[in-house]
DNA sequence: TACCAGGTAAAAA
DNA sequence: TTTTTACATGGT
């Protein structure tokens, strides 16, 4: 067993705990947010690497303590690759300043933005691992969705042992791109969408579809567009997988009818309103409106 | 029991 | 071209 750890710095303001607070009900051998440490095991190249992330700062001096196991030593070159990483699950280097001056003048998003003060959008190791899951929580409750994807990487992420237990990653488009649709289907997945994520999986395996170019490009509106291309991925899919997978913030999911009952019950009567209603709100926020979204649901959560 | 829940593509009209 | 339908699980 090999170990190590470093401490890594974040752009201030940053609220390790309140940020943390939507991984508390994760399943504890996956992602999990308990007693003021995260934990997950990350895929670097084949190589799993579990991580236990605390914070040893404060929200004006944000400074995390990362440490890390895994089964052999690990490379400079890999070791080099886990900053980064973790600047991007927790969004590290965000800049919420701009963002909370931006909504000042919207006395509600004010009001939440000041009690949440400090709160980050955590993002996906790849946007691969959005996809997925967007593609799993279309149509069923958010519940139902969960427990699906609990079981989806239990079945098929790869696992490392850490004092007895086992933790498991995310699957690569590698441990998906050959697997017999009823193998998904016994998770819970419709075959329809074991059909999604399998042929998503082997495209990218046959290099048929590049994830990376669509991070390269200029525009959020372009990058729903290709996403669109995708068998499986319609708008409300496209827009949810970069905003949690490339942390696109400009990226809402209007059609989300969780989103609409958020922002009806904060801006309106609680009662049914459209697509088109959101995008509207939404406006107001600029390019932030992804960022806006994620406040209001989880003020939402947290009853405020 | 039936219906809805952070949708989508394919079939039917 | 537009409208309707099938689909998975979990909560009410």
């Amino acid at each position: 067993m090999y170990q190590s750890s470093f401490n890594i710095k974040a752009r201030a303001p940053f609220d390790f705990d309140l940020s943390c607070r939507i991984f508390s009900d994760g399943d504890k051998n996956i992602k999990k947010y308990a007693d003021n440490h995260f934990w997950q095991v990350i895929n670097i190249k084949g190589k799993l690497i579990f991580l236990y992330i605390e914070s040893t700062g404060d929200v004006e001096n944000p400074e995390l303590k990362v440490e890390l196991e895994s089964e052999e030593e690990l490379s400079s070159d890999l070791l080099n690759n886990i900053p980064p990483l973790v600047h991007k699950i927790f969004n590290l280097s965000l800049d919420l300043h701009p963002f909370y001056a931006y909504i000042k003048k919207d006395k509600i998003m004010n009001q939440i933005t000041n009690k949440l003060y400090g709160l980050k959008n955590p993002i996906t190791s790849t946007l691969f691992e959005s996809l997925v899951d967007s593609i799993i929580e279309q149509q069923i409750s958010l519940k139902a969705a969960h427990n699906i994807e609990n079981r989806f990487i239990k079945r098929f992420g790869l696992s490392i042992g850490i004092y007895g237990k086992q933790y498991f990653s995310y699957p690569s488009p590698e441990d998906l791109a050959y697997l017999d649709l009823q193998k998904l289907r016994d998770c819970g997945l419709s075959f329809r969408k074991a059909e999604y994520i399998r042929d998503l999986s082997l495209n990218i395996v046959n290099q048929d579809l590049d994830l990376d170019n669509i991070q390269k490009m200029a525009t959020t509106d372009e990058m729903i567009r290709e996403l669109n291309k995708i068998r499986g991925v319609g708008v409300w899919t496209a827009e949810l997988a970069l905003l949690r997978g490339l942390g696109r913030l400009d990226a809402i999911p209007a059609d989300d009818v969780g989103l609409q009952r958020t922002i009806s019950h904060f801006y309106l009567d609680g009662g049914d309103i459209s697509s088109e209603e959101v995008r509207e709100i939404a406006s107001t926020w600029g390019k932030w409106k992804g960022l806006a979204g994620y406040y209001l649901i989880v003020a939402e959560l947290m009853d405020i």
